[in-house]
RNA sequence: GGAGAGGUGGCCGAGUGGUCGAAGGCGCGCCCCUGCUAAGGGCGUAUGGGUCAAAAGCCCAUCGAGGGUUCGAAUCCCUCCCUCUCCGCCA
């Protein structure tokens, strides 16, 4: 959410910043609700502190044993004009209320002009995409031979599932292992084990909710529950309504966890093997800083994504999000992207955000600022380190050899028992 | 699943219809006293919104959340959420 204050002090300023995202703000119609709702406001308040008068004389007059009767029915007049009034001011914040959920965030000055991804800006490259001496296949031949079954999760389950057994239910195991080791041993990284259903508060604390609800699975019952789509939105809201120590920031979490994705715009996107599924793997890792720190964390995030896939041997590229293609909740992305022999290109492997105050508003999280001895509201950041699903299809695709078999990456031999090829 | 007890400010904890935004304590900040490792005293110390050019001031809201009763609700009623205790069940 944006700063409501913004809001009502420079609308047309930042409806030129939502501009670069494309997104067209209703400065007249906001304006308008604005100064009914402020008008709204005003007198609710005035009602109330007569009302509020009436009633201290009430009690001033029993403690005097003084007739009261006139004050009553003042008071009753004064509870019914109230009560109008309060229904017209709920449903104008109501109205401000659903406009404000639906604002994205405002972009970091730095986030490159561009409607779409083509516009996105590749900032640097690591590893050089390997020359196959044969046609390499694709991670669906690869994986078919050892163990990793559509048609089993079809049957079960329909499109976008998958199933492995044997060693590549070990790699995908190994995966997880390996980067929760990395993160939490090498990057001061607090492991994190989070609930996986989640009411809609915490959705929309972090921003998919309401405007992405179509994205999301849900279950029945009572409560209802949302399956998280990230592990982001069970991670951040860990500080939701919380005040915390200065001290105790930066918090930096690691979580593994499986995502659950409707993929509803995605019809007929990626539909051979494992690049999009309803239900994968993530490692996530989330930053909590001080404001003024969040750009440094950013970097230093998005060097921990990097890590491991320089620990795992993947040839990879780092691209600044252009304006477009930046996400509801985030101020600036960049995403990693990895080669996939198959496809001869680079495919987004991890996602890192700044979100800066915009979930934390939502969320009530804050810090209390020792220069101004005030809570204020904290940054946060998240990114993704690293996709296990399309962790397990770079290693398979770009470790494959001529005799069809694929090298482990010596990283992550350990965490295979010491084999070296499968 | 059954029975019961609770949720109050940064923390602990009083408060069952009116002068309670809320005693007291802890913590924190400033000041004073004292001076050798300890202590004593004073003052201050929630968040959001409105009015205002701004500050001060004033007004409104907030005692888990949302409704209700009432002239008036932290206090009474209803629904929901959460925590704890005992019993049952269970990976």
């Amino acid at each position: 959410m944006l700063d409501p204050k913004l809001l009502r002090s420079d609308l047309p300023g930042v409806a030129a910043q939502l501009a670069r995202r494309g997104f067209v703000l209703d400065i007249a119609g906001i304006a308008a609700i604005e100064e009914k709702r402020k008008a709204a406001q005003i007198e609710a308040d005035r009602l109330r502190a007569e009302r509020n008068a009436n009633a201290k004389a009430v009690g001033a007059a029993r403690a005097k044993g003084a007739d009261s009767a006139a004050l009553l029915v003042h008071g009753e007049a004064l509870g019914a004009r109230l009560k109008a009034v309060d229904v017209e001011l709920e449903k104008l914040q109501a109205m401000m209320s659903d406009i404000q959920l639906g604002l994205p965030n405002i972009l970091h000055a730095s986030v490159p002009d561009g409607r779409d991804e083509s516009a996105n800006v590749e900032l640097r490259r690591w590893g050089d995409p390997r020359q196959f001496a044969f046609p390499p296949l694709d991670h669906v031949a690869l994986g078919e031979r050892r163990g990793m079954d559509f048609e089993a999760a079809g049957r079960m389950s329909g499109a976008r599932f998958v199933v492995m057994t044997g060693a590549l239910a070990r790699l995908h195991r190994a995966l997880v292992h390996f980067m929760l080791d990395l993160h939490t041993g090498e990057h001061g990284y607090r492991e994190a084990y989070v609930p996986y259903l989640v009411r809609a508060e915490a959705l929309i604390g972090t921003g998919q909710l309401p405007k992405f609800e179509q994205d999301l699975f849900s279950v029945r019952g009572d409560p209802g529950f949302f399956l998280i789509a990230t592990a982001e939105v069970p991670v951040t809201n860990l500080v939701r309504d919380q005040i915390l120590n200065p001290e105790s920031l930066p918090l930096k979490f690691a979580a593994h966890t499986p995502c659950f994705r409707s993929e509803a715009g995605a019809a007929g996107k990626d539909t051979r093997g494992m690049i999009r599924q309803h239900q994968f793997e993530k490692v996530e890792l989330v930053h909590i800083v001080q404001p003024e720190r969040s750009g440094d964390a950013l970097e230093e995030l998005t060097s921990h994504a990097e890590a491991v896939l320089k620990a795992l041997e993947l040839p990879y590229r780092v691209v600044a999000l252009c304006a477009g293609d930046v996400s509801f909740s985030s101020a600036k992305t960049y995403d990693l992207e990895v080669w996939l022999p198959s496809q001869s290109r680079y495919r987004e492997i991890s996602s890192c955000s700044n979100c800066e105050a915009f979930q934390s508003r939502r969320m009530q999280a804050r810090w209390r600022n020792p220069a101004t001895g005030k809570p204020e509201l904290v940054h946060t950041l998240n990114g993704s380190g690293v996709a296990v699903g399309r962790a397990l299809v770079a290693i398979l695709e770009n470790f494959q050899e001529a005799d069809g078999g694929v090298t482990i990456p010596q990283a992550l031999r350990p965490y295979m028992g010491g084999l070296a090829k499968i």
